[in-house]
DNA sequence: AGACTGACATAAA
DNA sequence: GTTTATGCCAGTC
């Protein structure tokens, strides 16, 4: 596992603002990762001190073991969540390419 | 090396 | 709406 493309997708992640939320696809895709698994891969190790919460599935759905807390989080940022579910159309980010 | 797993995505049934 | 099937690729055993 490549450190520097560890380094990049954890700061896409914390790149995301409060109230808004990307997918593993997307934030696999501007870090240049190889697959989105990469992501939660990182995030499962290494998110501790970042806003995990704001990373969902591509449609809106969290992973089962988190579907609880995440949504919790969210909602405490003013995401609301139709039960499982967050509305990507609303509250989708789509994170800039990190410059350097 | 080979098999299995997974905080995924997409398409098909 | 749902469940299955594939593709994907870095870890782990």
């Amino acid at each position: 596992m490549d450190e520097e493309l560890h380094e990049r997708i954890r700061h896409v992640v914390a790149s995301i603002p409060p109230g808004r939320v990307s997918t593993y696809g997307d934030v696999a895709a501007v870090a240049g990762a190889s697959t989105p698994r990469l992501v939660g891969r990182v995030l499962r190790e290494d998110g501790h001190d970042l806003p995990w919460h704001r990373v969902l599935r591509a449609d809106g759905t969290p992973a089962p073991h988190l579907r609880r807390e995440q949504l919790e989080r969210l909602r405490a940022e003013g995401v609301l969540a139709d039960r499982q579910r967050v509305d990507m159309r609303t509250y989708r980010w789509l994170p800039a390419e990190p410059e350097s």
